[in-house]
DNA sequence: CAGAATTGACAATCATTATTGTCAGATAAC
DNA sequence: GTTATCTGACAATAATGATTGTCAATTCTG
């Protein structure tokens, strides 16, 4: 941010361009650039291992560059976790809608697009199911956040209707779903994907099953 | 091992003593200390901020004696995992025998044994559920294998009796078994156990009871 | 007590990588 | 073509912590 050129900003010109692009557009170009190389390197030597220079290397850009997008490289981890994980939560969401209003289809269809999704791409995949896992508390908040999300689409929550809030056991029961779910498409994917994608759905499906039962008993 | 006085170990003498004790027990009890310290220093600051010197400062050792019993950090970490899970495992499995031959009654026992002991020791509690994920493979090989005993006490795997070994779904459903059991715990520690003992493993038990019915019907 | 083994304190080395800084060459605007 | 801006390569700095080495003090044996 310290490099754009405040001096014209507040004008309505636009900065220079380069490679026809102006100064903002090419900023965020050399950002999803290093975001597409994070994913790339994370997935052949983990993130504990990524050195700043190995993914600016792969990004085709220099360190002054990840700087200038970046503050840290738990930043970037940040931003790419966020990048793959937000693009599936549309696509689960997007799965859901299309399978109609039944419980039971809507979460086979987001199951079905996710553990399609794990093995159409490897390498993403390992990004958020193995490399997020205690990094720092900031990413343990991002982590977590994301459990939120991906619960609630798998089986929409049911608010308390005095509290306006889930109940403490529902958080119990959404945490313990996720976990089953996310640690068998861990297994799955670090054993290079044995078993049919039906088969996967269908076993994650019975421990979401338990989610949405009592979701159910808690609804009347 | 290098240091044991090996010119005198193939004679029947014992090595000289020390406060009583001989050089094998010293080492031993050295070792001890070291594991002890780095369960209270990991449970502070995790893992990754611990430093060798601050866990030996801890145990009242120094860095020397570090290196005499592991050959790294890592080996230290692994050591400490072992012993807490070991020592975990053990009454578990004591907890299930004395409850019985029913698989409901012993499921509850060894769980309710479980989330006793993480509410008692918190610290212990942080070490091989937080700070053991995503170190390194060797690592990450030695939770895998604690996973699998862990399953097998809650739920006593069926085996094929074509294989003489258990179905990969059966593999998956016990993967996700403990991963809902493991996040189950990993929240209600860190939320500082918000919900009392019994809640929490009726909860774990109705994802455990998944794996359990679908043992059952490989029974038939 | 004399001598050997053992211990504790601490310095020295070594390795790794993030982060900042410099500068020459490339590119666009006029 | 000239100048200001932008870019890429790479060096300099800094910080951290593991690992090894040294040496004097302590504790045992005979």
């Amino acid at each position: 941010m310290a490099h754009v050129n405040t001096l014209f900003m507040a004008s309505s010109r636009k900065a220079r361009l380069y490679g026809g692009m102006d100064a903002e557009e090419r900023r965020t170009e050399r950002r999803l650039k290093l975001i597409d190389a994070a994913i790339e390197v994370y997935g052949e030597v983990g993130y504990r291992s990524a050195t700043v220079k190995a993914i600016c290397e792969a990004a085709e850009l220099t360190e002054r560059y990840f700087y200038e997008s970046f503050a840290n490289s738990e930043a970037l981890l940040i931003a790419a976790y966020n990048h793959v994980v937000g693009h599936l939560h549309e696509e689960m969401t997007a799965a859901a809608a299309a399978a109609g209003d039944d419980a039971e289809a809507r979460l086979h269809a987001a199951l079905t697009l996710y553990f399609t999704r794990l093995k159409e791409h490897p390498k993403p995949a390992r990004v958020f199911l193995l490399e997020i896992s205690g990094i720092s508390p900031a990413v343990d908040a991002v982590k977590l956040d994301a459990g939120r999300v991906f619960s609630d689409i798998l089986v929409p929550p049911v608010l308390d209707a005095k509290h306006g809030d889930r109940g403490a056991a529902a958080t119990l029961l959404s945490t313990g779903m996720v976990g089953a779910v996310i640690s068998i498409a861990l297994r799955w994917v670090s054993k290079q994907y044995p078993q049919p994608v039906e088969d996967v759905v269908a076993i994650a499906a019975s421990f979401c099953r338990v989610a949405l039962a009592a979701a159910d008993r808690r609804q009347d």
